[in-house]
DNA sequence: CTGGTACCGTACGGTACGGTTCGGCAACAC
DNA sequence: GTGTTGCCGAACCGTACCGTACGGTACCAG
């Protein structure tokens, strides 16, 4: 995770955003997990030592630099999908195993909250882009990485579905369930790791229950 | 639901809002399911026809009015909890069913989604309590209302579990998969009344195969 | 008729914030 | 030296909005 992640993301947001840019985006991160929706540019600007001109001149507008930080933090969130084009039953749940606990480790970190609580409050009024851009970055994402997992199990006989979005829904169901719109709405669901991973586990168990391919069922019916 | 809830409806919330103060609640639930969080008490007053001073007056704050709102929106909503003693598998199974339909068509309802947006948008700052009931009134309902009748499921002999908030949220997250955080970022989830049954059938048929009382296995094991 | 109460409509004060402008300063070009 | 550029700090402007206050009206009590 180290060097490969960090030169993932140098190489992609370096092309975006200058360095000086990525200090003022990464203290606007903070100060949105901090505060909250209440983000004034004034205190941007107070807390990244840059003078509000500069952050009209580089973003534009306080919409663009809001875009801009959730953007920014996207890239760095982005990871290198899987390679296997064969898996064995126990790699398939392991790697099923790991996506639920990333996800929720995710999920219940103070970045996601706060930047999922501004997206969702700007939804309403004045189609930001914002919600579709963590949109595309949350649930999307997720798919987009899980899918061809699925379609690899599948291909090699551990899995059986129809259709794989229906598929890749349950299982985000059965990882997140009410957690996030639990924390969404302020309440404090502290979940260390060893309960992240349990709830990982015990989430893939019963995905592999409801589309591992059964054998006992067609000998018994 | 007519004449009952009526009933229940008036009983209960008129002891707590006079009929002028609902109209006034009820034009500010209309704002802000049309215009989102930018809701301002001079709207609110030329919405209801009434003097902002009044508004203070009745309920104190911005705050004070919103909570309001949100309180006398739950109290609307609150239904009767099921009485049967006793239910045999297909009551118990079409009581879910119906429990998911419910679910479903309320979370993808405009109210339900304007409240959450309102709720989540204030949980990260001041925290004004207001996500708190919109918990109670969500998830911390659902529960509620869903947990009896589980128990009574196993009681029966139809289900089998260890820990009941466990199976409650398994089920939860069946029923709502993604659906609710995709509609809260402004995705257009649109969902027809048939989808809405089938989807809760399906998320039911998924629930009884994972804690259903399982007499097949035991044969083969 | 007089007083009181409850309410509407509107105007006002205070403040917070988005966005613009200006002075100053350092670095670099020529 | 004299521009020119890029940025910071601060002052400034317009506006939106919360909360309050005031005038006016309808209704009821005595």
């Amino acid at each position: 995770m180290p060097s490969a992640l960090a030169a993932i993301q140098s190489q992609v947001s370096e092309a975006k955003f200058s360095k000086r840019q990525q200090e003022v985006l990464s203290a606007v991160l903070n100060l949105i997990v901090r505060e909250g929706g209440s983000l004034t540019m004034e205190r941007v600007a107070k807390s990244a030592s840059c003078s509000k001109e500069t952050l009209y001149k580089w973003f534009g507008d306080r919409q663009g630099l809001l875009t801009a930080t959730v953007q920014w933090q996207a890239l760095k969130v982005q990871v290198s999908p899987l390679d296997g084009s064969t898996l064995d039953e126990a790699t398939l749940m392991s790697t099923l195993v790991g996506f639920a606990r990333d996800w929720l480790a995710v999920l219940t970190g103070d970045v996601s909250i706060a930047l999922n609580r501004m997206a969702i409050s700007q939804a309403g009024s004045a189609s930001s882009g914002l919600g579709s851009i963590v949109l595309k970055n949350g649930p999307f994402a997720m798919r987009r990485r899980l899918l061809p997992v699925l379609m690899l199990g599948r291909n090699a006989g551990h899995l059986e579905f129809k259709d794989g979005d229906e598929a890749f829904s349950c299982f985000f169901g059965l990882v997140v369930r009410d957690i996030q719109i639990r924390v969404l709405l302020g309440e404090d669901v502290s979940l260390d790791e060893a309960q992240i991973v349990r709830e990982a586990e015990a989430a893939t168990r019963q995905f592999f229950a409801l589309y591992g391919k059964k054998i006992k069922l067609k000998s018994t019916k």
